[in-house]
DNA sequence: AAGCCGGGGGA
DNA sequence: TCCCCAGGCTT
C-alpha cells in the first residue's frame, strides 16, 4: 500500500473529533488555523470556541475593534496573529465582498497567512490539491524518507515542500492533509513515537536504520536574553496608571503598567536614583510589592519587579502617554499574562 | 539566512 | 533544562 493510502486508512480509524473538521466554511477554517499556529490543540481549542461564538462570520470579526480581538486573544501568545486577523477580516470585507477567499493564490496574499495556512484553508474548504507542511509533516517525512536536511533551513523548507506535493493524494487533498498532520501528532510524535503499532513501520527509513531519535534535524535556536522589567504601580481614586505598548518589541498594542527596563538587575534605591526614573516620577516614595518574577518567553527571560509608588505627580503621566483607568475597566484591557496575573492578585 | 514573536506542557 | 506545538513576518 502506498504512503498516502496507509496514512488515510490510519486516520479514518484514529482521528480525534475536532470542532473545525466538520465545516467547509473558509472563514471558520481560517479562524482555527491561525489560532493553532505554533499552538497545541488543547491550548487553542477554548480560544477557537470563544472566537467563533463572538464572531460567527468574517463580518462580525471585522466589526470588532483591535482591542476587543486582543482581549479575546489574551494568554494565547504571538499576538501579531490577532492583529493580522483583524486587518485581514477588514480586507476581506472591503476587497472580497465579505466572501472569504478559498484559492491558494488569493489566500497566500493575506496578512498572517503563509504557505502552510493557505494550503490548509484551500484544501479543507474546496479540495484544492496543495500539500500542508507543518511541524507534524516535517517530522513524519523526515523520518519516513530519511531526509536529514534541517527542517528550519531554507533548503529544508523547499525540499520537504516538494516531497510533500509529490506524495500527496491529489484525489482527496482535504482528508489527506488532515491525515498526515494527525498521524504526526498522535503516532509519529516528537518524543517516544509509537513505532510498535505504526502501520508505516515497514517502509520507514528511520525505523529500519535506528535513526528515529536523530530525525528530524533542526538548526539550533539562538540563546535567550535576560531583561529586567520594573513595573510601577501608581493608583489614585480607584484608578490605575497604565501604558499601551507600542511597536518593535514584545506584546505590541497590549496594556501594561508604567515600565522601566534595565539590562541587569538593580536595587530599587538605584532605580529611583537614576536620572531617567527621576525625570518621569520626580521624588517619590517606593515600596516593592513583589518580585522578581521570572517570566519566560521563547527567546527572552523576563525578570519583573512590581513597585508601588506614592506621591506621584500628575504632570508626569501625560508626558509618557500613560493613562489612568478605572480598576473595573482595567480588567477589560488586553494584557500580557505576566501583567494579568499580577493585577489579578493586586486588584483582588 | 537569521532573528523575532508567547505561553504551556512533556520528558 | 531543553524541546515542541496544525508558522509567519521582518530585517
Amino acid at each position: 500500500m502506498i504512503f498516502s493510502e496507509e496514512v488515510i486508512n490510519w486516520y479514518l480509524k484514529n482521528k480525534r473529533d475536532l470542532p473545525w473538521r466538520d465545516t467547509n466554511d473558509a472563514y471558520i477554517i481560517w479562524l482555527s488555523e491561525i489560532i493553532m499556529q505554533q499552538t497545541r490543540v488543547e491550548q487553542g481549542m477554548p480560544y477557537f470556541n470563544r472566537f467563533l461564538e463572538n464572531y460567527p462570520t468574517v463580518s462580525h470579526f471585522a466589526s470588532a475593534t483591535e482591542d476587543e480581538i486582543l482581549k479575546l486573544w489574551q494568554g494565547l501568545g504571538y499576538y501579531s496573529r490577532g492583529r493580522n486577523m483583524h486587518y485581514t477580516a477588514n480586507l476581506v470585507m472591503d476587497e472580497h465582498g465579505g466572501y472569504f477567499p478559498t484559492s491558494y493564490d488569493k489566500l497566500i496574499k493575506l496578512k498572517g497567512v503563509g504557505e502552510y495556512t493557505a494550503a490548509a484553508i484551500a484544501s479543507f474548504s474546496v479540495g484544492e490539491a496543495k500539500a500542508v507542511v507543518d511541524g507534524n509533516v516535517f517530522r513524519l517525512l523526515s523520518r519516513y524518507f530519511g531526509v536529514d536536511i534541517p527542517i528550519n533551513s531554507t533548503k529544508g523548507k523547499k525540499t520537504f515542500g516538494e516531497l510533500a506535493d509529490e506524495i500527496m493524494d491529489r484525489e482527496q487533498p482535504g482528508i489527506y492533509n488532515q491525515a498526515v498532520m494527525e498521524f504526526g501528532a498522535l503516532q509519529c510524535k516528537p518524543f517516544n513515537p509509537d513505532c510498535p503499532t505504526c502501520p508505516l513501520r515497514p517502509g520507514c527509513y528511520a525505523f529500519r536504520n535506528r535513526k528515529v531519535k536523530e530525525l528530524p534535524v533542526k538548526l539550533k535556536q539562538v540563546a535567550s536574553k535576560d531583561r529586567y522589567f520594573y513595573y510601577f504601580v501608581v493608583s489614585k481614586n480607584n484608578r490605575l496608571l497604565v501604558n499601551k505598548r507600542g511597536a518593535n518589541d514584545i506584546w505590541q498594542n497590549l496594556y501594561e503598567l508604567p515600565l522601566f527596563e534595565t539590562s541587569q538587575a538593580v536595587s530599587i534605591e538605584e532605580l529611583l536614583a537614576s536620572p531617567e526614573v527621576r525625570s518621569n516620577f520626580g521624588d517619590v516614595l517606593a515600596k516593592k510589592i513583589t518580585g522578581p518574577i521570572k517570566h519566560v518567553l521563547s527567546h527572552q527571560n523576563l525578570h519583573a519587579t512590581f513597585i508601588e509608588i506614592q506621591d506621584f505627580e500628575e504632570r508626569f503621566a501625560s508626558k509618557m502617554n500613560w493613562q489612568y483607568v478605572d480598576y473595573e475597566e482595567v480588567r477589560n484591557l488586553a494584557q500580557p499574562k505576566l501583567i494579568f496575573s499580577f493585577l489579578n492578585k493586586f486588584l483582588n
